[in-house]
DNA sequence: GACATTTCACTACC
DNA sequence: CGGTAGTGAAATGT
């Protein structure tokens, strides 16, 4: 790292040879290799290919009958038809018309009819067709899985994206494993709706003006629910992280978030299941327990064993279904397919309260669950090496509890220990981390490496090129740059204003000029997320007094994360990044060499490293709602309304770790305009931003926009076919 | 390390 | 019995 080059000639310019220092024939090596921001007509091969876009991981979720769980809706829609029907439950009697299709190999999903979840052996208890049954609200698929304790009243707010959810008062009586008729019997009990009462801040359906609709097209789209809803929850805790900072508390922005989310009904996958949460992938991490929570995945928001009652036959037992192991205790390290878990309860902050740990609740699910060998879902905590004093939580998959005893812990107090094995055939979730970390510790530990730095230092962290795939040695011949190459010296554009700040910018001071030009709001959180998309985002500049410690200087300090440009299954080459990344974490700048916009020759239709301001997808587009639920106003610009700018970057000859990322229609990161040390808002910098939490080694993909869109004037780049294999996938790009 | 806080389960009650 | 209100438990995140 060349703490220099940074500060002086920012213009680091690399030679990039793929052969390494004696490479001959460096970029003709490997012809007919389009490398990079590959497309259909240069480097992948292979049509139709379900391509995994993101490698390593699960991203083969295939919605199952339990689709209807997430069913989703968008939110106006419900509220001022309380009680109407919500929905279309369309499998809710009895055969699922969907045949789950388990992706990897043997492992149980979960769900999906006559597949019946892998509870343990038959000697414990039958599995035939209704051999296992869960009672439930959520009655769906195989599972039909009702904790009996979900019956319970719940209070709610106006909107629910589950219409399978049953937000009013329990209505229906629980018996044994019925489906519940909810929809009809809200229908036709109209007193219902009304009864409700909201918690104490009452949000009110403040969804006015336009609708909700990041939610997928397809209700069917489990994943897309589950994201949708993921998203929905950062923007709201960004917001009110955003507001608090300007009173310089902290209000857990976490828990207000989720309490608006919850008031408002905007989950996914409410009610308890065993196995598997449609819509969640193993690998998928978090930041929050509050996350854990709207997403169905984990219902407790501190505690760390989620358990429901379920029937067994005949019998009745209340079992673990989803652990969060925080990470204190155990370290029974190295090995990623055992976990022990410590029982709850017992520990106190003062001694005298301290007692020993009771078999109850969830202490007793665990034991039940030893014995009932249900599938428990393991979300791991650990560390995260990027905040210090936060946590970050891997969904690590199913487990099944193997043993438990008891054991006196240091503290003296007698405690329940469980050993759980992970379940054989599921991809990888937390060896992934474990993994990456050693490689980050020791890079060099990190095998098939083609060559340790594309960025031959240009970068602060080295850029590694992999291939695990197939032969090709390298992308073809360019040259690293950090920065971006204007047509003319900045020198001559127009000056961006700057502040009068004395050492930072604060958040919500009125004189700071940065701050007005922002809108207002400093545009990144005191963690250096970005809060909101926005046309342009100000930095503070040259022309500031603040220092460079100041919050508002983020991206133009370069990229922080460790890259890796690998060889793709099916779309050339790749990029992705052994850290994981925040949603709303800056990534990284698009680079190259400004085209002169008048100017379009031929040369530029044979260029596929051109970046241009194309109206990205919806995903991209909505990325910040939650201002309309806490009833600000959207900040949402419609395809109509949005308007591209000239600007036109080539990475063709010249370029960073940016060219490689690859288009997906249901991507995780955003570009984003970004001024700093110019103010020629029509030639800003463009940025890339993380759209959604990006697990480590998950490839990195941008929505390339709408193709042909007619708000490109001249030089639209010509249309190429998709096959980034997302549910929504427009087919072209 | 204290503190405020959340959701859910459970019980008592009407 | 059905529904409501109140309480306790758990442990997070700052």
């Amino acid at each position: 790292m060349s703490g220099s080059s940074s500060d002086g000639d920012r213009l680091a310019m690399v030679v990039f040879c793929p052969e390494g220092a004696g490479g001959g024939g460096t970029s003709g090596s490997s012809p007919g290799v389009a490398s990079g921001r590959s497309t259909a007509s240069s480097a992948a091969p292979s049509e139709g290919i379900f391509d995994v876009f993101e490698m390593n991981r699960a991203s083969h979720f295939i919605p199952g009958p339990n689709q209807e769980l997430l069913d989703a809706k968008p939110l106006r829609s419900l509220a001022p038809m309380f009680p109407a029907p919500m929905g279309v439950n369309v499998n809710q009697s009895s055969t699922p018309p969907l045949v789950c299709v388990t992706p990897v190999g043997q492992f149980p999903t979960g769900f999906g009819p006559g597949i019946l979840p892998a509870f343990g052996s038959p000697t414990t208890f039958n599995t035939t067709a209704n051999g296992v049954s869960y009672t439930g609200t959520n009655a769906n698929g195989p599972i039909d899985a009702t904790p009996i304790s979900a019956y319970k009243t719940r209070p709610s707010g106006p909107v629910s994206l589950d219409d399978d959810d049953e937000p009013y008062s329990g209505s229906q009586t629980t018996s044994s494993g019925r489906k519940s008729k909810r929809s009809s019997g809200l229908a036709a009990d109209g007193s219902n709706g009304v009864k409700f009462k909201r918690p104490k801040p009452v949000y009110k359906n403040f969804v006015a003006g336009k609708e909700l609709a990041f939610l997928p097209p397809s209700s069917s789209d489990s994943r897309g629910v589950v994201e949708a809803v993921h998203m929905t929850f950062e923007a709201l805790r960004r917001r009110h992280l955003q507001l608090d900072e300007i009173q310089e508390t902290s209000k857990r922005a976490d828990l207000k978030a989720g309490a608006i989310m919850m008031a408002s009904n905007i989950r996914a996958n409410m009610g308890k299941r065993v196995g598997a949460v449609p819509g969640v992938e193993i690998g998928d991490i978090f930041y929050f327990r509050m996350e854990l929570c709207v997403i169905g995945l984990h219902a407790p928001s501190m505690g760390g064993i989620d358990y429901m009652s379920a029937k067994f036959g005949t019998d009745e037992d209340s079992v673990a279904i989803c652990i969060v192991a925080a990470g204190g205790y155990e370290n029974e390290d190295e090995d990623t397919d055992t976990l022990v878990y410590s029982g709850s309860g017992g520990n106190s902050k003062n001694s005298e309260e301290r007692h020993d740990q009771k078999l109850e609740r969830g202490n007793l699910a665990l034991e039940r669950s030893l014995h009932r060998k249900n599938e428990i879902r393991v979300v791991r905590g650990f560390k995260d090496p990027f905040c210090l004093t936060g946590k970050i939580y891997i969904y690590d998959g199913l487990y099944k509890i193997q043993e438990s005893w008891k054991e006196r812990t240091k503290s003296g107090i007698n405690c329940f220990k469980y050993k759980l094995l992970r379940e054989p055939g599921q991809p990888d979730g937390a060896a992934i981390w474990k993994m990456t970390q050693g490689w980050l510790e020791n890079p060099t530990s990190r095998g098939r490496v083609i060559l340790p730095d594309i960025s031959s230092g240009a970068e602060i962290l080295p850029v590694c090129l992999v291939n695990e795939v197939d032969r090709e040695k390298g992308p073809e011949h360019f040259t690293y740059i950090n920065q971006v190459k204007y047509l003319k010296p900045l020198s001559s554009m127009k000056p961006l204003q700057g502040c009068g700040c004395q050492s930072v910018c604060l958040p919500g001071d009125a004189n700071c000029a940065c701050g007005q030009h922002n809108g207002g709001d400093l545009p990144y959180s005191s963690s250096g997320l970005l809060v909101c998309r926005k046309p342009i985002i100000y930095e503070c500049g040259e022309a500031c007094h603040c220092s460079s410690n100041c919050r508002n200087r983020v991206t133009q300090k370069g990229v922080r994360f460790h890259f890796e440009v690998f060889r793709t299954a099916s779309r050339g080459w790749g990029l992705r990044c052994w850290e994981p990344i925040r949603a709303g974490a800056f990534i990284c700048e698009y680079t190259g060499e400004v085209i002169d916009e008048l100017k379009v020759n031929l040369d530029d239709s044979e260029d596929d490293y051109i970046f241009q301001t194309v109206c990205p997808g919806e995903k991209t587009l909505k990325w910040n709602f939650g201002p309309e639920l806490i009833g600000e106003e959207s900040t949402y610009v419609s395809p109509d309304e949005f308007q591209p700018l000239p600007i036109k970057i080539s990475a063709k000859k010249i370029g960073n770790v940016s060219r490689f990322m690859n288009h997906s229609c249901s991507p995780n990161v955003f570009w984003q305009p970004v001024q700093y040390d110019h103010g020629d808002d029509s030639h800003p910098h463009i940025m890339f931003f993380a759209l959604k939490h990006i697990p480590p080694m998950t490839e990195l993909t941008y929505d390339y926009g709408v193709a042909g869109s007619e708000s490109h004037g001249s030089g639209s780049r010509r249309t190429k076919n998709c096959f980034c294999g997302s549910l929504n996938c427009r087919t072209v790009f």
